[in-house]
DNA sequence: ATCCAAAACGATAAAAATTATCCTTTAGGA
DNA sequence: TCCTAAAGGATAATTTTTATCGTTTTGGAT
């Protein structure tokens, strides 16, 4: 995947920093705050953990990044891509995409309450196969 | 709603302010901890925050109350019912629950993960209808 | 009704998470 | 190469959440 071009299309500045935090984030599929500062100071061993939120809180402002909120989790962080649901094992705490058709049950939504909806999210959670 | 019983079967002390917690839920359909403290500050004028904290934590773990992340917002917190979906309006901040049938999804899901599904968030937004 | 221990309360301190400020450095267009 | 807006790091401040501690209350046993 070729960051600079992902942070110059969302209209930011291209810096090593951003690169490095979007290259973990593509890596893991979905980072926290302190697993990403962590993978950062790898190869930024000053950077500021304000210099993380910062470029966290504008990627997402820009559409680059989504934030992915889960009841007694740390909010994890993901690229952007089409939408898609998330499957968590509250056992060994994986945590992945789920090839699950959510526009079937958009345009169900829409249609009986003339929402115009423009974001989803489904987490499912539960105990994986091998937890079980 | 018998708040007192509801209390009571899930093992925990009948207390006025726990009874004003969920009295406030029950209201509110879903309230926030900022909107909650007020709103039980009515009654007891020199509640704390700690013990709002305190018991919300205490309830979420005795699977009384729920806690509802939105990207964000802040949490908003719920009283235990059946699963269920809900759609917010990122206009006008409308937050309601949806007549939504989550089990088929969940079926769909543990057929092809092999997961055992206990529990599915099912957030929509986008704008409601008075809005757009 | 009274007693008692565990639990809950309020006040407050402490810790954790997030944001703001300020000065220096850098990206990228002119 | 120059210049300006933006980004970086350091750090302070703010916000959010949890822990501590002494007092009070709940609810079961007497």
């Amino acid at each position: 995947m070729n960051f600079e071009y992902l942070i110059k299309t969302h209209n930011l500045k291209v810096t090593a920093q951003r690169v490095s935090i979007l290259e973990n984030m593509n890596n893991y599929g979905h980072i926290n705050i302190d697993e990403l500062f962590l993978e950062v100071k790898k190869n930024f061993n000053n950077i500021s953990l304000a210099t993380l939120y910062k470029n966290i809180n504008l990627m997402i402002k820009n559409s680059l990044i989504k934030e992915v909120k889960i009841a007694s989790y740390k909010s994890k962080y993901e690229i952007k891509k089409d939408t898609h649901a998330h499957i968590l094992c509250t056992v060994c705490n994986e945590f992945e995409d789920l090839d699950f058709n959510c526009s079937l049950a958009v345009d169900n939504v829409e249609k009986t309450t003339a929402y115009k909806i423009d974001n989803s999210e489904f987490i499912f959670s539960g105990i994986c196969q091998k937890c079980q």
